[in-house]
DNA sequence: AAGAAATAGTCAGTGCCCTGACTATTCGGG
DNA sequence: CCCGAATAGTCAGGGCACTGACTATTTCTT
């Protein structure tokens, strides 16, 4: 009788959530671009010639991960990627002429997806939710190094 | 100049909560047993003897994935899997002692982690938190199937 | 200038998650 | 009773996501 209700755990419904967008980005949006694809292409969008780690830092990747999905979209030509001659150990990035087609068309897609995402909250429910979730996962991301230049008093 | 606001994607926010919830979930619940693989312990607690579609099924998994993640919690030795002798297509699971144990310690770790996740909100935001994420979540999955009902008049 | 520390990226390993194609079993209508 | 439809599960393939160990390059310190 101590089974915990999984519709009261944020954990479970985060991942619902997740998975109701997967399913909405593949039918209204793209079967071959994923949507943290998508992320990285607008990203260098607006920034072109990030490195690695900085665009993995703007889309929420670990560098592991945004090797790989920098991997794919490079070689399908969506990507160009040279290293940095200022430095060595960096790549840097930037969008190819079908990449930047690809972002443009894509993200027309991506909004209006998002438009029947939210369309059961009303528009003050929207700002509303978009906010609180925000404010959780910014909190929780904080918990990560735990503060400690409080305690730095060498 | 056409990029969209990362933060104003529903999508983006949502892969952002799973992943601040991944973090809170191994620092605070456990490194071995994952949030879905303790989603199923926990459905076999209250609902003894289900089958693998039908646990998939009540903690939103397809067939697939409940597959793999009852593999491994059965190769743990946290789940018993026999055939159904009423019908040879099935196999029905329950959990074993060690399953019930481990169920048991990572249910009231799994809550404490919760209320952390939602620390950073008032009480009134907690319960409007997880129920706009619901609502969201169920119209979007309401989608998958687009209502057919309603034309069947045969 | 030399060695230590920091930084960017890669790689191996594990696990979640989906789709689509396949097998085995059961069920239902003629 | 038998054949086709439905159902439970498996498997291959692709992609996301993390950790921890490793390499190469740069930077900081002495």
């Amino acid at each position: 009788m101590a089974a915990v209700d999984l519709n009261s755990q944020l954990g479970h419904l985060a991942r619902r959530l997740q998975q109701a967008h997967h399913l909405l980005w593949n039918t209204m949006v793209s079967e071959e671009i994923t949507s943290p694809q998508f992320a990285v292409l607008n990203t260098l969008v607006t920034e072109p010639g990030l490195d690695q780690r900085t665009v993995g830092e703007r889309v929420g990747l670990d560098r592991s991960t945004i090797a790989e999905v920098i991997g794919r979209l490079v070689s399908r030509g969506l990507l160009g990627k040279v290293r940095d001659p200022q430095d060595g150990r960096r790549f840097l990035l930037r969008l190819t002429e079908e990449g930047e087609r690809v972002q443009r068309k894509l993200a027309v897609r991506a909004a209006r997806m998002n438009q029947v995402f939210l369309a059961p909250l009303s528009g003050d429910e929207r700002t509303l939710f978009l906010g609180l979730i925000q404010r959780v996962s910014d909190a929780a991301e904080g918990l990560r190094n735990p503060a400690e230049p409080l305690a730095a008093q060498h």
